[in-house]
DNA sequence: CAGTGAGCGAGCTTCCGCTTGACTT
């Protein structure tokens, strides 16, 4: 047994740290946080100073318990979790947990997993920091209390098993308001006008394009503009060059990594935190989870090696980023190559695309600045006091862009180059003169990665909860990802050519849309109830003043338990107001009177998601409902489209002497015949389907089902070997079994269907509690 | 998967943040 053992959070760091210290250190992980809340119910006592009931993780557990033995053995145990607030709970934890004696205790911390922090950590222990421990557990009791006491209002209130939360109800908060700027905004248009010029001077012919700083409001200014033009003569006015320069972005941290593997690689948030992980687990990279733009020294010096070997001694230049970012707790570096002589690594595709965009990006952070020449020149008019701008933008030393550029969110239309030389006085001869109609645009709707930077900007979440926080607003349907079509529209276009003056009118897409995060109907009810009973907690600065709360607790200025009673007084008050007092909030929209019975036509949020209703819920007869359809949403759906929903069930025909009735239910338009159903497929409109085309599917359907049986067993017809998305499988009443990769499914018998059940515990109905899916 | 919706009531759902595999029919 190791005189000391060393307990980290990652077992990919445990590996690593073990090579530095030697044989009388024992390295093992904790995998995270070893103990939280019980799941079930609040478990805070509120009466007794906001208690909490906590309970060890039961995916932890056997760790633990292979940790108590190595304690035993143990002279020293050193907790060396990572310095924040969470890691300083970790720590406390499993110093509860594993009740450890403080005299043969240490608590250490190191920024870098390099031998010299390690051994530097290891000469200057403390003991665990009891402040910060309570902050994090001021900061767990408050989510808990949030999320467990406003998730029951919005079952009762709106629909079964939503959920709210600080965090995640202000990122949909985000996407709904930028909804609503989207269909409020008015799209108004002015005519930008650019001239091309012909130059033809000592250095040879050339042509060059310039701009027309005013706008004009209508096409007839824009027309009487151009008629001015058509007799005028042009002349450079003024040629003004001055020096610029761009730097650098900083290394990575998680968000600007998504940001970044979002725009450049078109990764989706969750897919860049895989592809990060198995980077990091191979060692290619350092840690993923990281809101730190920090570098350690060795890092520094490999930039330097690296840089002056491949670019020369004049692209180098040392850089230390300071954090920006709201709430930042920096416990690790940046995200960076772990050797940064390594420009490209052995992977698959994905693998190697975001190594490559981290190693460009670390490598650009510590290169110099471009060195850049801003050209303005300003033409004349004869017959006008208007001047067109030409401008230019030459590279006279490229710097870190021979390496890197950074993408941004928005798409730039104007591409700088290289103008010819000019000079003052010269007379310019004119190419053409074009005005366009150029429309205003709303908004830009987020993406994922954009809500990411948003959130960041906000110190709302942190880097092991963007990506999840984003499958759980898409989870519980407030908000979904897709891609839209757009409009198109006719802008004029007039034209001075050859003094003639000719005006088209073209037509342009707008408003296509990829990718993007629209709020839904629930999504959109949710966030109207919450903003308006609880507004403090949708406030977008609440998580921001809850931290400098924390903060103080960290210092040892403030009790937890006070901050948490003086939140949960006034909170939990209007937890029981809005309980006893409101209403449903159903979102009810009356679309317009049903010309069939005269009865008025609703759409709402029921139990089951959004529908449309056909009478009034107070009156004698029982209105009639429908389900809304995928895609369909309460803001958008006519009076047209919601009477529709109310042909089905229709029968369309019969087969085998059976009739065919084309439904729409839950899970999208279906057919029933003799009591069983066959889904249609995209391409089947359900209220044209015919009853050949019926029948097809039905057919389909049954092959199909044949080749999924390999053997059923006459004698117990419970008992089937089956063929499935994941290959043959053993179906046993409603349980099913994996088969042993040394058996031929084919050929397994009764018996051995039975040995294999008795033998091993059946599949996916692992039922873990505490266990987010 | 399963084709619902008023209202009643049973029993269920739910938070954020730290880590990885196990698992999917």
């Amino acid at each position: 047994m190791s005189k000391n053992l060393v307990i980290v959070e990652s077992p990919a760091k445990a590996k690593t740290i073990e090579g530095y210290l030697g044989k009388d250190f024992l390295v093992k992980s904790s995998f995270g946080h070893v103990r939280d809340l019980v799941t079930k119910d609040l478990s805070i006592d509120v009466e007794n100073g906001f208690k909490p009931l906590y309970e060890i993780l039961p995916d932890k557990q056997k760790m633990i318990r292979e940790l108590r033995k190595m304690v035993e053995g143990a002279e020293v145990v050193w907790l060396a979790t990572d310095e924040d607030r969470e890691g300083e709970a970790i720590s406390w934890h499993l110093a509860e947990v594993l009740g450890l004696d403080p005299a043969k205790t240490r608590r250490i911390v190191f920024h870098e997993i390099t031998k010299s922090a390690i051994t530097e950590a290891i000469q200057k222990p403390r003991n665990i920091d009891l402040n910060l421990v309570n902050a994090q557990q001021a900061r767990r009791v408050l989510d808990r209390l949030v999320g467990f006491e406003l998730s029951p209002i919005l079952w009762k209130k709106v629909k079964p098993s939503l959920s709210a939360g600080r965090v995640q109800s202000v990122a949909v908060r985000l996407i709904v308001e930028r909804e609503e700027e989207i269909r409020a905004f008015t799209s108004t248009y002015a005519f930008k006008v650019t001239g091309l010029f012909d130059v033809e001077n000592e250095f040879g012919k050339a042509k060059i394009k310039a701009d027309l700083p005013k706008r004009f409001q209508t096409s007839e200014e824009a027309m009487k503009f151009l008629e001015i033009c058509k007799n005028a003569g042009f002349k450079v006015a003024e040629v003004e060059t001055k020096p610029g320069k761009r730097s650098p972005a900083p290394p990575f941290t998680t968000s600007t990594l998504q940001q970044e593997a979002s725009r450049k690689l078109g990764f989706s948030v969750s897919r860049t935190m895989t592809v990060a992980q198995q980077l990091y687990e191979a060692g290619k990279i350092t840690y993923m989870r990281t809101d730190s733009v920090h570098l350690s020294q060795m890092a520094l010096g490999m930039a330097k090696e690296e840089i002056e070997s491949v670019f020369g001694k004049e692209y180098h230049k040392s850089r230390q980023f300071a954090t920006k970012s709201k709430g930042a707790q920096e416990a690790h570096e940046a995200i960076r190559p772990t050797y940064l002589n390594n420009s490209t690594i052995e992977g698959d595709a994905a693998q190697r695309r975001l190594y490559e965009l981290i190693w460009k990006r670390t490598i650009a952070s510590q290169m110099t600045d471009a060195i850049l020449e801003k050209t303005n020149i300003y033409i004349d008019i004869s017959t006008s006091k208007e001047q067109f701008v030409a401008t230019g933008e030459v590279i006279k030393f490229d710097g870190f862009l021979k390496v890197y550029m950074e993408s941004t969110d928005e798409d730039v239309e104007n591409e700088e180059g290289l103008l010819p030389p000019l000079k003052k006085g010269e007379a310019l001869g004119l190419d053409e003169i074009q005005a366009v109609q150029k429309y205003s645009q709303a908004p830009p709707r987020y993406n994922e990665a954009s809500l990411v930077k948003k959130m960041e900007e906000l110190g709302i979440g942190r880097p092991s909860t963007y990506a999840p926080t984003i499958s759980t607003i898409q989870k519980r349907e407030y908000v979904v990802k897709e891609d839209r079509d757009g409009n198109t529209r006719d802008f004029e276009q007039i034209t001075l050519k050859g003094g003639q003056i000719k005006s088209v009118v073209k037509s342009e897409k707008f408003g296509f849309e990829k990718n993007k995060l629209f709020p839904t109907d629930i999504g959109e009810l949710v966030t109207r109830f919450l903003v308006q009973y609880f507004t403090d907690i949708m406030d977008y600065n609440f998580t921001a003043s809850v931290e400098k709360e924390f903060d103080e607790i960290a210092e040892g200025l403030k009790e937890w338990n006070q901050i948490i009673k003086d939140f949960y007084g006034p909170f939990h008050k209007k937890v029981t107001e809005t309980l006893e007092s409101r209403e449903k909030a159903k979102g009810e929209k009356l679309l317009g009177v049903d010309p069939g019975s005269g009865k008025n036509v609703y759409v709402k949020i029921g139990r089951f998601g959004a529908m449309a209703q056909i009478g009034d819920t107070e009156s004698e007869e029982k209105p009639r409902f429908a389900g809304l359809r995928k895609g369909q949403s309460i803001e958008s759906i006519s009076l047209e489209e919601a009477l529709k929903l109310f042909d089905f069930p229709r029968t369309i025909g019969e087969y085998e002497g059976e009739d065919m009735v084309v439904g729409i239910g839950r899970f999208g338009p279906y057919v029933l015949h003799m009591k069983k159903f066959y889904s249609l497929s995209k391409t089947d409109d359900p209220a044209t389907i015919t009853a050949e085309a019926a029948i097809v599917l039905i057919e389909e359907k049954r092959s199909g089902d044949a080749n999924r049986i390999i053997t059923e067993f006459a004698e117990r017809p419970d008992i089937k070997v089956l063929n499935g998305r994941f290959g043959p499988y053993i179906s046993i009443a409603k349980e099913n079994y994996k088969i042993p990769k040394d058996k031929t499914p084919a050929a397994l018998t009764l018996q051995d269907c039975l040995d294999i059940a008795k033998n091993s515990a059946p599949t996916g109905k692992k039922k873990v509690a505490g266990r987010r899916k």
